[in-house]
RNA sequence: GCCCCUGUCGUCUAGAGGCCUAGGACAUCUCCCUUUCACGGAGAAGACCGGGAUUCGAAUUCCCGUGGGGGUACCA
């Protein structure tokens, strides 16, 4: 292995089901370490105890394998620099705390939570910057042995210079801190777990990333991290922020703007592989303007620098759409597995593989989530069907209606149903016969009585899957 | 409050000083196709946050303002 490998990570933390934001995190940094011939890591940031769940860590291996990222280190993979779990990592953030320690970059605060918030409300009040006082910086041992005496558990706090601090983003450009108005920072807390900052970075070194590409929401994080890599004498990674995903009323996405965790998606309907591509294309776009992209498209076309620079809303319209063109364009026989999980409620035995091919092809077109097939496929199911009052009133009960199916019912008797071509051309006859009525209300009227809607699958379809006996019985109920 | 990031059609975006009469996609509207809904095809409408400055010339550079987002934790 050499000393350039290209090493990116996704480091979410199992305190919810995997969200859009994280998805798209993880997507960028698996298309920047695939198109690189670099890998791609997954590390479980599982140190925050009480909101840890082991449920929500299975979720997040589930939606990025449905996603298609497959991570080639990982806590359930193994790889050379694990474990990939922060919490079998503890003894190691230990020892990178007292090197701190020795070298002087970090001390002990024995400061207890009432302590600092007063702190904090006279600074308010004095209408000072807020920062830790360092009152914990210089204690004599006879201090130290007081609050020893009182039981309290110390901290370790990161000791903060006084300087300026620089560091180039990929995707943002010079970004620059004063270190004058940053507090030294909690990096052990008093249970003797690290804090985020100080974990990522141990993690990040000893797993030598390359890169790392993130949210924006890190962006303050990082002179905090950058200062840990130098304390330790460690290489510097190379940061890249991606703007936020915000909902369509430019706040933080979250649940009460609907769906957004990615198996939310899948659930609903969603393909994976749309879902990916739409992703993808919020924030990023492709160098020829390609929109509907394979993912090892997206692989071969990315580029860190075609990340756009600011935020993106999250909106569903170009979603469906793109939704919309998976489905139509996926093979049937493909297509037609997908959707069973949302034809549980049917007895799909009373068709062949082949039928029902027929059918999902039929009602195919105005899907834009797979879910909505259960409705679009309803009428093929059972043998009466529910007519709803409004297309009885509208549709069936004029005058014309009950003409067209009177005589319908009669000419049932001569359609092939085996043969949906011929259905065409006998439907044709039908209406030549139906004159002067127009052709749609002559259609109208059967479509109606036959799936209880206006509007539907091709009727060649219906007539010959509904076949003679139930398509005789819904016209005689219609009529 | 303080700090950081950011602002092109409703939305996702292209755009790196003249190629911009600002391009594409989704959504919207109109028309065509049609046994319905759709799909598909053709078209329309629609944006550079405001103000200064630099320049022969600015969506593109720089300042100020303003809008939005993030951070300011013993959360990640």
């Amino acid at each position: 292995m050499t000393n350039n490998e290209i090493r990116v990570r996704i480091a979410p933390s199992p305190s919810g089901n995997l969200h859009v934001g994280t998805a798209r995190t993880a997507l960028f940094n698996y298309l920047f370490a695939k198109n690189k011939g670099g890998k791609f890591i997954l590390r479980i940031e599982d140190t925050d105890l009480e909101r840890s769940n082991e449920a929500y860590t299975q979720n997040i291996f589930d939606s990025l394998k449905a996603m298609g990222l497959q991570w080639d280190e990982g806590p359930d993979v193994g790889g050379a620099y694990g474990p990939y779990k922060q919490s079998e990592r503890l003894d190691i953030y230990t020892k990178y705390a007292e090197k701190l320690l020795e070298s002087g970059h970090a001390y002990y605060c024995w400061c207890s939570q009432e302590e600092l918030e007063a702190e904090k409300a006279l600074q308010l009040e004095e209408k000072k910057q807020i920062i830790y006082s360092k009152r914990c910086k210089n204690l004599s041992p006879e201090d130290i042995e007081q609050f020893k005496a009182e039981g309290r558990k110390p901290v370790i706090r990161f000791e903060i210079p006084s300087r300026q601090l620089k560091f180039k983003d990929l995707i943002k450009g010079d970004v620059e801190f004063d270190l004058n108005l940053l507090g030294d920072f909690v990096i052990m807390k008093s249970n003797g777990i690290p804090t985020y900052n100080f974990a990522v970075v141990a993690d990040d070194i000893d797993m030598k990333m390359s890169h790392i590409i993130r949210g924006e929401d890190h962006i303050s994080n990082t002179p905090r991290q950058i200062l840990i890599y130098e304390a330790l004498g460690a290489k510097i990674p190379e940061f890249a922020h991606v703007g936020m995903i915000l909902a369509p009323d430019k706040t933080k996405l979250s649940k009460r703007h609907g769906a957004t965790a990615v198996s939310e998606f899948i659930q609903q309907g969603y393909l994976p592989e749309a879902f990916v591509n739409f992703l993808a294309l919020l924030g990023w776009s492709s160098p020829d303007g390609a929109e509907i992209m394979p993912l090892d498209e997206i692989i071969q076309k990315f580029s860190l620098d075609r990340i756009h620079i600011s935020s993106a809303v999250f909106e569903f319209d170009k979603l469906n759409w793109m939704n919309g063109m998976y489905i139509r364009s996926m093979p049937v026989s493909e297509l037609v597995e997908r959707i069973k999980p949302y034809l549980q409620e049917f007895d799909l035995s009373i068709y062949t593989q082949e039928q029902l091919e027929t059918i999902i092809n039929a009602v195919k077109e105005p899907l834009v989530k797979l879910s909505e097939v259960t409705n679009a496929v309803s009428y093929f199911f059972g043998d009466s069907i529910n007519i709803d009052n409004e297309i009885q009133e509208t549709v069936l009960n004029t005058e014309e209606s009950k003409k067209v199916l009177t005589e319908f019912l009669g000419f049932c008797e001569g359609i092939d149903y085996g043969d949906i071509e011929k259905i065409h051309d006998q439907l044709g006859e039908f209406r030549t016969m139906m004159k002067p009525l127009k052709p749609k209300q002559t259609m109208w009227a059967i479509r109606a009585a036959l799936t209880g809607r206006t509007h539907g699958a091709d009727m060649g379809v219906i007539v010959s899957l509904l076949a003679k006996n139930r398509v005789i019985l819904r016209i005689k109920e219609a009529i």
